[in-house]
Parts: structure tokens; C-alpha cells; sequence
DNA sequence: TTCTTTGCAAAATGTTTGCAGATAC
DNA sequence: GTATCTGCAAACATTTTGCAAAGAA
């Protein structure tokens, strides 16, 4: 698991597209880190990645399901990949900023009430659920 | 209640602040529509406001606790009144941009888990909750 | 060799801020 | 009268885009 995801590469070409330097260092750099991170901080590990390369990899990474994007809060978006961005929900703490990350699983009785009830399908991923963490609740 | 919310101003008030044309008008635009709308559209229906004063207004007004904003999906904040904010929660979908309002006590369970389970304090209604509505699921 | 990808600079979008004059109390 | 509020212009933060050169297959 620390090589870059062997399907990704074969995902792009799948789709008629290139491996170039960015796309696949991009790639490797969210395979290295533990959560989420911004494009900004992508580009500050790549000295010869060009943000601009990093926002074009990572969108074209999202349509082709290798990554994801999620927003923490007010401020940038956070990318991961996919696999392991599909298990985990976050909770982000208005007060002091602390992503809580929990099981996806945790969600599923209000997924089954909303698609039952309004016949909604939620992709609760996307956006994380403000309020306040333990410590800040008080 | 085509009238300004008479609680606006004393709230202004009691916060040694004083309630000039911007703020008034602000109110009065939020009141006057259903569901929540961007800071531009405010500026847009008063002419005489510069959109940087409805910001500044929004932000003072949400600082008191008259106004909230809410995020649907990418793009701008949409901002109502509180006390008709508090009573419900948003789906966005994502492919046709239906904003499906439900009941806020649709959360209570999911809710009731997370602040048992991790001690969250959830404010479920800052951000949309993402997905696809009834006619986009299929 | 051909079409894709990248770097760079510039634009676009949404929001905030500094300042000087207008205004509420 | 004095401190706050407002309009305007400019700055700011994040992301997107046009174009020409570099690179993948």
C-alpha cells in the first residue's frame, strides 16, 4: 500500500487518456498521507507540479471515480481516494476545526428513511456534517 | 409576518449597534421570500444596497443569531431567517439541483447516535446533505 | 506522429476589507 | 456630536481556462 493504486493507471488509459507526470504523482501523494488534503497542499509536496496541473489531475481523477472531494468547512476542498474516502463520513468541529471521521455505516438508517420517505438516494460524503466535537460541546 | 420580524432590530439594538438602511432593507428581502437565497440576489432586489454592505449585513445579522446561511452545493452561501431555518434541512441534488426540504426531526435519530456515540453535537443545517433527488435516482 | 497533458498567466467566482463620507441615536 | 454604517474600489482566496510547448502512446 505504498505504491500508488495499481488501477488507477489502467483506469485512465481505460478511458483514452494519459499517464503524465502530474496525474501520477498526484496520485501517489494521496496515497501517502492519512486524510483528506487540499489542492494547495498536494502542489506544496510536487515543487514541479503547477496547481493548476494539480485541480486538473484531481478533476479528472473525480470523473473517473480514482478520488474524491469533500468539504471540511468554509475554505478549500479536501481530496482522498476513493476507496478509502467510500467507508468514512466526517464530522467537522465548527469551534476548533477537528475532523472526526466515522463509519459510513453510521449513516445508513437515515440513508434508508430518506430514500423511503422522499425518495432521496444521499451521497453524504460530500459535504461533512458541521457542529461541535466533544471537547467543544460542553 | 409581511412585516419585518420586530425581533431583528431590538436584537440590533440590545448589541449597541444600530439598524441603518442595509440592515432593514436585508431583513425585509428575506422576508419577503420563500427558501433561501444568495447575497447577490439580495443586492439584486435593492438597488440602493452595494452587495459588500448585504454581505456586511448578513454577517452582523448571523453574528445576532437572526440570520443563517446555508451551503445547498458548490457555489455561493444562501442565507433566511433563523427562525425558519431551524425547523427544516436541505437535500441538494446534485444533478438537477432540486433543493428537497424535510423536516429537521428527520436527523433526531442519526442525531441522538452521534452525540451518544462520539460525543458530536451535530448542526446538521449549515450544510445541504448531497445526492440525487426522486426523478434524478433512477 | 498525433493527440493529450502540462506550465504559465490571466480570468472567473464569491467574499472581505480600507477608507472617506453619510447617517442613526 | 460621535460612533456606527454604507458605498465604492481594491484585495483576497479558490478554482478554471486559453494557449503554446512538452510529453505519452
Amino acid at each position: 500500500m505504498t505504491e500508488v493504486r495499481p488501477d488507477a493507471p489502467s483506469r485512465v488509459r481505460a478511458a483514452g487518456l494519459r499517464m503524465g507526470a502530474a496525474r501520477r504523482q498526484v496520485i501517489g501523494v494521496l496515497d501517502g498521507v492519512e486524510g483528506p488534503i487540499t489542492a494547495e497542499e498536494v502542489a506544496s509536496r510536487l515543487p514541479d507540479v503547477h496547481v493548476s496541473s494539480v485541480y486538473r489531475s484531481l478533476n479528472v481523477l473525480e470523473e473517473l471515480g480514482v478520488v474524491r472531494h469533500v468539504h471540511l468547512a468554509h475554505g478549500p476542498a479536501r481530496y482522498e481516494l476513493t476507496d478509502v474516502a467510500d467507508q468514512v463520513r466526517h464530522l467537522a468541529c465548527e469551534r476548533c476545526g477537528r475532523d472526526v471521521v466515522v463509519p459510513a455505516a453510521v449513516f445508513d438508517d437515515l440513508r434508508a428513511t430518506i430514500e423511503h420517505e422522499y425518495g432521496f438516494v444521499m451521497d453524504s460524503g460530500h459535504f461533512a456534517i458541521p457542529g461541535r466535537c466533544r471537547d467543544c460541546a460542553g
